[in-house]
DNA sequence: GCGACCATGATTCATATGTATCGTTCGTTC
DNA sequence: GAACGAACGATACATATGAATCATGGTCGC
């Protein structure tokens, strides 16, 4: 009846908990480490609570009582961490697919090149205007460093097809302009002919790919490499991509000085007084 | 005084100790995690050994009593779960921003928990639609796991707002449906409804969120977090949101079997046919 | 051979721990 | 307004837990 990983099945009933049950079943989702070595009492003391309550709760969840509850956290935890102690975490080979892909993930972060992302920062910031041009599964790539660095150049950032087909963006790419390209093998067909009209245009071309023999890559300005291929996954990952975008995005925002902060400060406000975010929990 | 991990100065006198000490000893190595989690007896009845056994091996290690000895390991784990796993890479400060940022979204990664993604995988298998729901920022991470799901499942996968203001995709959740909401604070007001919307349609709700406490975790069947927050970058960081979208994916592709590779080659398949792609370098 | 000493197991005990129980408070319903 | 029940805190109790103590067996030195 209670196979499930206790965390989840906590969640689910969490919101039709009375008050101090809720409270408590809070805590517990915020400390489960804590949850599975600490005493109830210990527990409770921490959360300040009633010991009582941590009885209850496991009741209200389907055990018998807090001890079949924490043997659950327990058993849920082993195999959520294996601390391995001694044997370096390197030598267990991953068991399944879904933690050997965020190994693959964690070392193609590494291998990523800060150096070549500052200096790509600099040119964004001497830009007058910004073009982001990624398609297909790089568009996610694109719309996340669209709209970070929306938030501190709201008018001088465009997303390469964001409003329409691509073809009218591409007519109006100017010199002064700097573009930004995402892709990977296989390049999407519009992916290079935003980067070949970029470079037609004469724009400060950067290109974000796998290798520096992508279409994309031909002539740029900058190459910012990462790691799409490799993992055992069944599709290209893209987190050494979006965490490259964000680095970048980042550092074209310090460049940016005071009047970049004035300018995030600005849009933030404007989205509070629109009301689109609700208070945190 | 014993203020090292309790694990290195076990491993340093281990040599040294009589035999049954000995046996103990490398019982508690091999198995920390149950040392810190089960009682003395408990690990005694495992170990095979005499409960005494272990009182003397905390007092010879230094320690007052078992007690001691354990509130160390259980402080050591703590450190070392949520703390990066290659502690050598956080020691070398990093010397500028976009170095900090990754090696944050380096840690960040190492945080994910790949059981929760595994069985969260298997709701999206079982689900008849799949409903995907990001906005802000998170608009990045929901796209591409579209994306990536589309690519197998064509026609059971939505985006929440995709084509058009999502009001009337909320409406149209079903009981069978499974919604994954992607989110992290401060809270997009439109993240929240849609989670509220798909727990009163009795959907399974699996909520991508910074913390259990997010609005959208509320009620969740499953509960993947990711740190958005926490490194020196001025925005927030959705690199492990990605990370863990992407491992979502491939996990559900991998539960769906032949039938899933299949409609990925056609899908790969058509879009070749219609020369999206060019040839590579 | 024998006494001293250490390692180890068994026993015992004070304490910590989880839970059943009772009384109180608060909100709801008739 | 009375009656009811849920929620909660405080108390009491049976049990589990860790550690001190005692007893035993084996080893080393003389």
């Amino acid at each position: 009846m209670v196979a499930d990983p206790p965390m989840d099945t906590l969640r689910r009933i969490l919101p039709d908990l009375p008050p101090r049950l809720r409270q408590a079943g809070q805590f517990l989702a915020d400390h489960g480490f804590d949850a599975a070595t600490r005493s109830m009492r210990g527990l409770a003391a921490a959360a300040g609570a009633n010991p009582a309550t941590f009885t209850r709760l496991a009741q209200a969840l389907g055990y018998a009582g807090w001890d079949g509850l924490r043997d659950a956290l327990i058993e849920s935890q082993r195999a959520a961490d294996p601390i391995a102690p001694f044997s370096g975490r390197a030598q267990h080979a991953p068991d399944n697919l879904t933690s050997a892909m965020l190994q693959a993930d964690l070392a193609g972060l590494s291998r990523l090149d800060p150096a070549s992302i500052d200096t790509a920062a600099k040119a964004l910031h001497s830009a007058e205007r910004v073009w982001v041009a990624g398609f297909r599964s790089c568009r996610a790539v694109a719309t996340l460093l669209h709209y970070q660095l929306r938030l501190f150049r709201p008018d001088t950032t465009r997303l390469v097809g964001g409003t329409g087909p691509e073809d009218l963006d591409i007519g109006s790419f100017h010199p002064t302009d700097a573009v930004v390209v995402i892709g990977f093998a296989p390049y999407s067909r519009a992916s290079v002919t935003t980067a070949r009209e970029a470079r037609a245009a004469a724009c400060t071309l950067i290109a974000l790919a796998d290798t520096p023999a992508a279409p994309m890559a031909e002539g740029a300005h900058h190459f910012l490499r990462f790691d799409a291929a490799g993992g055992p996954g069944f599709f290209p990952s893209l987190t050494g991509a979006i965490a490259m975008a964000q680095a970048l995005s980042s550092a074209t925002f310090a460049l940016g000085g005071q009047a970049a902060l004035t300018r995030l400060r600005e849009t933030e406000a404007r989205l509070a007084a629109h009301s689109q975010y609700v208070s945190g929990p």
